[in-house]
DNA sequence: TCCTTGACGGAGA
DNA sequence: ATCTCCGCCAAGG
């Protein structure tokens, strides 16, 4: 059952609505998504809200990267490892840590 | 209720 | 290119 306020389980709503209309092949960055969402400045809110998906949602969490073109783990985590595997999957070239955004940053 | 933390981001140095 | 600082909004203690 859900205890949450409802205004904030809206705003995870369109968060997941949002996500859930990124390409295979596209990556989009917090903030980004943020904003697709309608909801400019809640970039940290997206982090915290991808954080509660389920460890086997069908959602595109992968594809979200920070504004530096970074994938937001430590290099040496099981997250980092998953999230880069499934990006090289896609056909996202990951180097240094680093995803060009210039190629690859989704533009709707 | 107050304080700290965090899958963030932009501005400055 | 990096690092620090600070504003942002919730979540958790």
């Amino acid at each position: 059952m859900n205890t949450d306020s409802p205004d904030i389980d809206e705003k995870r709503r369109m968060i997941w609505q949002s996500l859930a209309a990124v390409p295979a092949g596209k990556v989009v960055t917090y903030g980004q998504l943020a904003q697709l969402a309608g909801l400019p400045g809640y970039a940290r809110f997206v982090g915290a809200t991808l954080k509660r998906l389920p460890k086997d949602t069908q959602l595109p969490w992968f594809r979200v990267i920070n504004a530096s073109g970074k994938i937001s783990f430590p290099e040496a985590s099981d997250a980092y490892k998953r999230q880069r595997q499934r990006l090289q999957e896609d056909g996202i070239t990951v180097k240094d840590n680093r995803v060009s955004l210039k190629h690859y940053q989704w533009s709707p």
